[in-house]
DNA sequence: TTTTTTCGAGTCAAAGTGTCTTGTAATTCT
DNA sequence: AGAATTACAAGACACTTTGACTCGAAAAAA
């Protein structure tokens, strides 16, 4: 059972599929998500309209499939000296990440749309970029014992959550300064 | 300067406000977010199309007013026994207003909304609701002399952020257990 | 009574939606 | 080689929403 065989007919343009996440990624970063169509990412591609619906079925969908690579890559970090310093870099990496970065753009668009959508929803619990992320930097910090009996989920709120949510509810970009002191605090406790 | 002159012309009208107002509530709840539409709101309020555009220029700035009220009324709380209890009821409030009632999930809308508007990003920050709420409790719970020089939006993050997170990327749905965790959490910082 | 503003109702061009059609290209199966 | 199958670009199609606009009527101040 280890082989499935070749499908039938013409195989899927790779080209075709990076044109439209290339195309879908640059209309979010110049032209904003509310001015994104399909029928825009479509044209800007150079594809056919069909080719789109074909494979997506929502500029959510191509949103994710684009960002999501670029997500893991810039919240995976290299272990850091002690818990403290690894956290502080983790927190400073998540705040770039969705103050600055293209992928952090869409993935705030992304879990905005879930807030109103449940396909987009259940889109964003699938692929869950930020948890993943975060529980590995968690797990290093913990590995001399520390966070017993926690519930994964809930250590990763506490982490994450107090910056998200001031990113997400006043756009506010954080100091250095004011991440470090949220990494100690999350240590001690 | 203190009075304004009555302005001229025919007064704004009351009813066709109201209307709106819940026409637009009343569709969120029954359709969500994607459904509701000026011209559905006009249509089902019994009203103009352009008296809707008159006075609001979004379906989010309809539902942020619609909204407003609700939520400071079902986010104000009677002062609890002690902070532990207090801090404990203010997020079994939040958590229910979040998951729960109608004005939360206008609030969620709209959060999500102004992750990828500018002008809606900005009607969030002004009427910042949560905020509002969530400082009344930590002044109270601080009353003692707790949390000496922080800032007020730090505290407020670092109170409601984890949970926010949660409902918001999860859906989550949270037990009275794991609220009063939170709250003990919070309490010793 | 005149002026000013709102009201409900509706028209209109522009744009997006998602499906469908047409003709062509690429690949596997017989 | 030829048939079957699937993807491709281009665009037609009916339907919907948008937001500016027009119309005559109504409500209040000057």
């Amino acid at each position: 059972m280890g082989e499935t065989s070749k499908p039938l007919g013409r195989p899927r343009s790779e080209d075709a599929r990076l044109a439209v996440l290339h195309a879908a990624d640059d209309m979010l970063v110049e032209q904003g998500y509310a001015a994104m169509t399909m029928k825009g990412i479509a044209e800007r591609a150079k594809v056919g309209r069909q080719t789109v619906y074909r494979w997506w079925s929502s500029k959510a969908e191509i949103l994710l499939e684009a960002s999501a690579a670029d997500a893991v890559r810039e919240l995976t970090l290299p272990p850091g000296a002690d818990p403290e310093a690894d956290i502080s870099a983790f927190l400073s990496a998540l705040s770039t990440f969705l103050t600055r970065s293209d992928a952090g753009l869409a993935y705030r668009a992304l879990l905005g749309e879930a807030q109103h959508d449940g396909k987009v929803a259940e889109l964003v619990r699938g692929g869950d970029v930020l948890g993943e992320a975060a529980r590995v930097v968690i797990r290093r910090a913990g590995a001399a014992g520390a966070f017993e009996g926690e519930r994964d989920d809930a250590l990763v709120a506490e982490l994450v959550g107090p910056l998200v949510f001031r990113v997400l509810s006043g756009g506010w970009d954080p100091t250095e300064g004011e991440l470090s002191a949220m990494a100690r605090r999350f240590l001690r406790r």
